[in-house]
DNA sequence: CCGCTATGGTCACCGTAGGAGACCAACTCA
DNA sequence: TGAGTTGGTCTCCTACGGTGACCATAGCGG
């Protein structure tokens, strides 16, 4: 269970700010973002490159989401044409390890749930 | 034969299965459902009172899901009313760790967030 | 000099995912 | 008789996210 008597913060309630933090890094973007940023900071087209199918308008939301969250930092280098890195603030740092843990979930039980799919949809039919 | 061997799983790829379950587990709802049964199973009303805001919709699409993932395991006990059960299966119990660490960041870091809005906003004005 | 490329965006358009609320079956109880 | 309970489904309709056009700036090829 997880109580969060501490605090009067009840992830279930709507006016709860933790409940709100936990749609945004729980968000598909999100994670890969930050995935591919904790290898080190890296410019915009690298991410959208690095990140199949993720749109424009989408990345540049995202980030602008997590800057102002406090996650990463934007540096503008006024070079032509422009250059801009994003990377990891020390607060971005903390949410790699939940993430990576999250990722590695997905990745141990990739078999697993494909089998499940398969059982429910034979069954249901 | 459809092989999710070790090529495939590149998280940043859009055919990667894990990058699908991954949006799935990051979800929400599900989250919160997860949560919820953590502490042990509860019927589709109590899901739906405990969850703030989750729409009939979305709890019983959310659900089904979760079922078809093979990480809910779902029981109707045919009386009248019918009632409806739904617990963690031992996968989903798997799956409770990952998600409790992403809670407890969310809570352990909502006020840094909260500065880090302030701070961003004042900025931007 | 003209056009093409690259970068990091913004903007308008539009389809679809998700929220709100009505309705349903079957039975109980006042 | 009619209201209430439970676990849904169905029909809207809005808002979020994807698509593609466009922009400034400048280097480079021809």
């Amino acid at each position: 269970m997880v109580t969060t008597s501490a605090t009067s913060s009840d992830l279930y309630r709507t006016d709860c700010a933790a409940r709100q933090i936990l749609d945004r890094v729980g968000d598909r973007w999100t994670v890969l973002i930050i995935g591919v940023l904790s290898d080190g900071s890296a410019r915009f087209s690298q991410l959208r490159r690095r990140i199949e199918g993720i749109s424009q308008k989408m990345l540049t939301q995202t980030l602008r989401g997590l800057e102002r969250d406090g996650l990463v930092h934007r540096t503008v280098f006024p070079e032509v044409p422009v250059r801009v890195e994003y990377e990891l603030t020390q607060m971005g740092r903390t949410l790699e390890e939940p993430l990576r843990a999250l990722q590695r979930w997905a990745l141990e039980n990739e078999d697993r749930i494909e089998e499940a799919h398969a059982t429910y949809d034979h069954r249901a039919q």
